[in-house]
DNA sequence: TTGAAAGCGCTAACAT
DNA sequence: ATGTTAGCGCTTTCAA
């Protein structure tokens, strides 16, 4: 159907080299002759057939991004963060959605290979330590860079926020509240960055002679649902903490329902901070004290990091890339109204 | 680098395409053959190369999706209902976002092009009536179908909600809860979606008594920040509306921030409805009344509908397909308190 | 400056 | 049941 090259030399009467050439710059080319072609080439409106050229080429210029939720707009900031830098250096991206679930992450990471995009760009799901082990064997030797997310000590490049030191922040923000009994809602901790930030919200209690409660940490699996189920347990405790730290925005939303569900409000009663800057983190209610992670400059790093290690020959060590994040202050923290006591259905 | 078809024939002394075909799963191959490649292709981890397959078999079985607006929560719903259903019979998701921008999307119609995608989804985003008359011709013949969105009296498959029944409804609730004076925030109106809601809007008012007042149509460009100047406009005219229907989720939020600034509250003294149910929808504040349609099914649908065409040699023309709508009542429409006046600034 | 020809890795006739 | 071979549409030596 699509006129190819070889037609297009045939009806010019000159070689497909020649064709070629003027289609790929090549200066060799006389002045006339790729005029003619030129003009020939818009006539009949010439496409490349990509998949030819990259077998030959044997390169793609398309890097693969996986996220583990597209519906999160932290993500879909990250990805288009990573599209515009690799745009402007004449790469595409392809993103995938691997809804938080191994299976459907490695499917696509194979995809990616056979597809046999040049690079790699993955937010891990979270997933059991063996799985996660798999991934560098998964991908056979392609440039691959872990990005928000990455295996605790992992071989390969890595670009995220310092989640422990956010975390930190986190906490202690509620702490200068006045808040004491400090609730955590993370994610699985099979991945570093759940990990650190863990560790960050212990760290910041113990630094301000807080003990840390284990009843007080929740693991959650990046759903509403999960948060809601947390939100309800917690306020069935014989100790509910008045304030809680949430890891991902999108159990927020489960986590304030949970609350509203049992009249608890949100800032008088108890206060909520949450990781991620969205649409509606200012809309809803009460609008929302988070931690903002810079997504698109994260998703652009992550991309040249990437793009510098395809070009790199000789095996440089891999670079660990550490962006900066902060604090956002908004309604959903204060200091409590009626200290120590809420009420629980 | 990766182990191919013909080295693999010659490791194991057999040719390629008996290689080929147990790969392909032909059945003239003995069942002693047959288990000693599948061994051994297990062994080296064989991943065939799409390139060169899909170029051979003419066919990538890899189907484009472009959306207008990737971090829109409805169009993550639509692309994973068509992901899924596409996984389901052996198709790949590419999905794009356009960003709202003619060029962008332009590029992306010629990448899946080139990159011989073998059919292509399109939530067109808005442009001129020219430029949408380009975009048959852009996929050079290739399967497609709109989805959502679509010109006026398009030559493709269409897939989409009755958009004017759908705002004779929203619109309608609002005249029964006693607004008069009702505004219609849309999208520009170079689509047929638009014009649609348009006209179920003026229908409804019309056909409860009430005069159309051009002054209380307002186009935006689906964005926060369009939105957000539409409010600061409407709320200085001489005589504001007392409710407004919002044809798109991210308009709706700048929106609302607008009527926040201008003290003006909702539901008491202004009523909002708005369009496509998101994440925040109940979380916002006000819970948002809203006309959900149903985006998974729409992108189920319209896959269903791009593979029929895919399948189909006797040109069969082109279909439309109508989908369900409803209204999610909430808090965010009202009867008015202070019937008539509202305080502006 | 242009052309001829050899593949990229795979599939599918067409032999055998 | 297995092997030989001709491409898919393109790029790229290499020769002219």
């Amino acid at each position: 159907m699509a006129a190819g090259i070889r037609s297009i030399a045939r009806h010019l009467g000159v070689s497909v080299s020649t064709v070629s050439a003027v289609i790929n710059g090549h200066s060799y080319v006389s002045p006339e002759m790729r005029a003619r072609v030129e003009q020939y080439l818009r006539e009949v409106d010439y496409q490349p057939n990509y998949l030819a050229r990259s077998l030959r080429r044997r390169e793609t210029r398309m890097v693969g991004l996986i996220v583990p939720d597209l519906a999160n707009s932290f993500y879909t900031a990250l990805s288009r963060g990573a599209e515009d830098f690799l745009l402007a250096r004449g790469y595409r991206l392809i993103v995938a959605d691997s809804r938080e679930d191994w299976k459907r992450q490695k499917d696509y990471l194979e995809s990616f290979c056979r597809m046999m995009t040049d690079g790699i760009l993955l937010v891990p799901s979270s997933a059991t330590k063996a799985q996660i082990d798999r991934i560098p064997g998964l991908v056979r030797g392609r440039p691959l860079v872990y990005v928000d997310r990455s295996p605790i000590k992992s071989p390969v490049d890595v670009v995220l926020i310092d989640n422990s030191a956010a975390s930190f922040a986190a906490t202690r923000h509620l702490v200068e509240r006045g808040h004491r009994r400090i609730g955590i809602i993370t994610e699985p901790i099979s991945l570093l960055c759940a990990a650190d930030r863990l560790e960050g919200y212990q760290h910041a209690l113990k630094a301000s002679g807080i003990d840390v409660d284990q009843d007080l940490i929740y693991i959650g699996n990046n759903t509403k649902e999960s948060a809601h189920e947390i939100g309800q347990r917690m306020l069935s405790q014989k100790m509910p903490p008045t304030a809680a730290v949430v890891c991902n925005n999108i159990m927020t939303l489960g986590f304030l329902s949970a609350l509203r569900e049992r009249k608890v409000d949100v800032p008088e009663d108890f206060s909520v901070i949450g990781f991620d800057e969205c649409d509606w983190s200012e809309h809803i209610h009460p609008p929302l004290t988070t931690i903002r992670q810079p997504a698109a400059e994260m998703g652009a790093t992550s991309a040249r990091v990437l793009l510098e290690r395809m070009g790199d020959k000789k095996e440089t060590p891999p670079s660990t890339t550490v962006l900066g994040f902060d604090l956002k202050v908004r309604s959903s923290t204060a200091v409590l109204a009626n200290c120590g006591s809420i009420s629980t259905a």
